[in-house]
This record gives C-alpha cells, sequence and structure tokens, in this order.
DNA sequence: AGCGTGACGAGTA
DNA sequence: ATACTCGCCACGC
C-alpha cells in the first residue's frame, strides 16, 4: 500500500462493474412500482442528468438486471420486439392499457400514460 | 484526441 | 392519424 503509482489503475475498477451513470439508471428503475411505469425521458429527467437516450442505452445494455417492461416510451407504445412479453407484465400488475383504436395492424394496447405514469414518489401523483 | 451511435422526445409538415 | 428532422448526452471504438 505504499506504490500506489499504477500504470493505469485511477481507482477500483473491475471489469464486471457497470457504468456509474448506467448503475443510477437501473436504481430508478428498480424504484418503479408493479402498475406504474416511467419514461425514459422522466428517470432521466428524475436523475437529473443524461437524457433519455442515454436512459434507453441503459436499458438496452443492462435492462435485464430490472424490469425493463416498467420503462416505457412517453407515446406509450410497447417496447418492440417484447411486446407480448411486456404485456404479460402489464396485465400481470393491472398496469393501465389503453386499448387500440380500430387500427387491425396494432392489436396491441398501448399503456395509458395518463394513469400509469409514475412521478417517481417525488411529489403527489395525479389523484382522480 | 474526436466521431458515431442510440429500448428517446418534442416539434413540424 | 403518420413521417420526418433535430437535439439530447453517455459510451465504445
Amino acid at each position: 500500500m505504499s506504490q500506489e503509482s499504477l500504470p493505469s489503475g485511477t481507482g477500483p475498477e473491475p471489469a464486471d462493474a457497470l457504468p456509474e451513470y448506467a448503475e443510477r439508471v437501473l436504481d430508478v428503475a428498480d424504484l418503479i412500482p408493479p402498475g406504474r411505469v416511467m419514461t425514459y425521458g422522466d428517470v432521466a429527467e428524475w436523475l437529473g442528468e443524461g437524457g433519455p437516450r442515454q436512459v434507453g442505452r441503459v436499458m438496452a445494455l443492462y435492462g435485464g438486471a430490472v424490469p425493463w417492461w416498467r420503462v416505457v416510451r412517453a407515446d406509450g407504445v410497447l417496447l418492440p420486439g417484447h411486446e407480448l412479453r411486456a404485456l404479460g407484465h402489464y396485465r400481470e400488475e393491472g398496469t393501465p392499457l389503453k386499448e387500440a383504436g380500430r387500427a387491425a395492424e396494432d392489436h396491441l394496447p398501448r399503456l395509458d400514460m395518463r394513469r400509469a405514469r409514475w412521478d417517481g414518489g417525488g411529489r403527489a401523483e395525479g389523484h382522480t
């Protein structure tokens, strides 16, 4: 413990350690209660850093470690490639969904962001 | 060093 | 309602 003149070790950083920002994002995602969702933009704003795209990237890379289906797009569209998987979770948690219109192509419902959106517990959530 | 990328978001046509 | 554009910022190469 005397020679800390490491060639490249500016600090303890195991290869399995996630980027700090990513770790924060995952932490927030894990805070979202069942039956509610948070948008990428909201997570970013809640963190006070990064943007919706950064949150999305983190979820794409490490989302498997958290309830990824609770982090959604602002428009309420189900995650492409995982629609049915996410839909199963929403129905299981009772997340407010909005039935699709007459468009036969999109028979899949979308999230009712008006009711499903969670503010992160920072303030009183929208009552009735 | 810099550049391109993206599970986005809001605005415009 | 859809299609397209621009801006956003962390991260890998």
